[in-house]
DNA sequence: TTAGATGCAAAGACTTTGCGCACTT
DNA sequence: AAGTGCGCAAAGTCTTTGCATCTAA
């Protein structure tokens, strides 16, 4: 099985391949995501980088996470109300989101196989699995629900 | 079989239910709800309440849908990128976005019946169905990418 | 009458963009 | 050396909020 894009230096080479120049900020970028486990948003994505990189600026993130997106090495997702999160496409599965502690989880495809048959085949609609995004109340909202405070 | 509030009556009954005041603005709000297909950004029910009633604002708009949104008369989403998008929540199920052209379709929450259970059992995850938005290309854009301009 | 609702305008959060210098190639 | 990428700051969206006024009950 080939990994995708799950190492800095294979993210680096896609960037490189593209013929776009590999810059520390680049690099630095890359390192988070490869670092992190499940998505970020943007600014937890700057906040990291400026964590070894000081000089690096919120636009340049915006910039490089677009860059990579182009480049299919992110995926970015609207989770909840605002901030999108990124992460590596190799790296995607569903997302769950629970509206109550805004606590996510992230599942693997194979749960979404179904219906993904099902919605390719009643509408011709073919879900992206990288932008899977499903929101609810997770186990430990719903316990606390039933024994209010 | 009743219809939560799908008729400005009903709605404007929730608020008053509610101990909310039942305005002019409410009003329209509740109309141009009811009578919308579908969903709506902000923008768009500010717009066709503004056609009848020109001196509502905007944040006049942003309120009442809140207040509707805690009623459990309106249902949120944000389908693509930016501005979220607001419909009944008696008229809800699940939204499939076409990433290439924005398009959006409503389907009958049945679809995601199995889901929902296999979401539940593996993870105790309960989808909430009334925010359940996929991404992903629609029939016409999977055509029109197998035959490039 | 009187407390909630509205309009207006300013503030906020998140994201994008313009410009000149710096750095990669 | 040449041109892309960057930092900075300003501008752009979308949404929220403060306050004085108005209005539904």
């Amino acid at each position: 099985m080939t990994k995708p894009e799950n190492s800095v230096d294979e993210i680096l080479s896609s960037v490189r391949g593209a013929a776009k120049r590999v810059t520390i900020a680049k690099r630095t970028v890359a390192e988070v995501l490869v670092n992190a486990r499940g998505h970020l948003t943007v600014d937890e994505v700057t906040i990291a980088v400026q964590d070894r990189r000081p000089d690096v600026s919120p636009s340049t993130v915006y910039r490089i996470l677009e860059e990579f997106e182009e480049l299919k090495i992110v995926v970015h997702t609207h989770l909840g109300q605002s901030a999108a999160v990124y992460h590596l496409s190799g790296a995607v599965h569903g997302h769950l989101t629970c509206e109550q502690c805004n606590a996510t989880v992230q599942i693997p495809a194979a749960h979404f196989d179904a219906l993904s048959k099902d919605l390719q085949k009643s509408y011709g609609f073919m879900l992206d699995r990288h932008h899977v995004a499903i929101s609810g109340t997770c186990a430990h909202c719903q316990s606390a629900r039933r024994r209010p405070t």
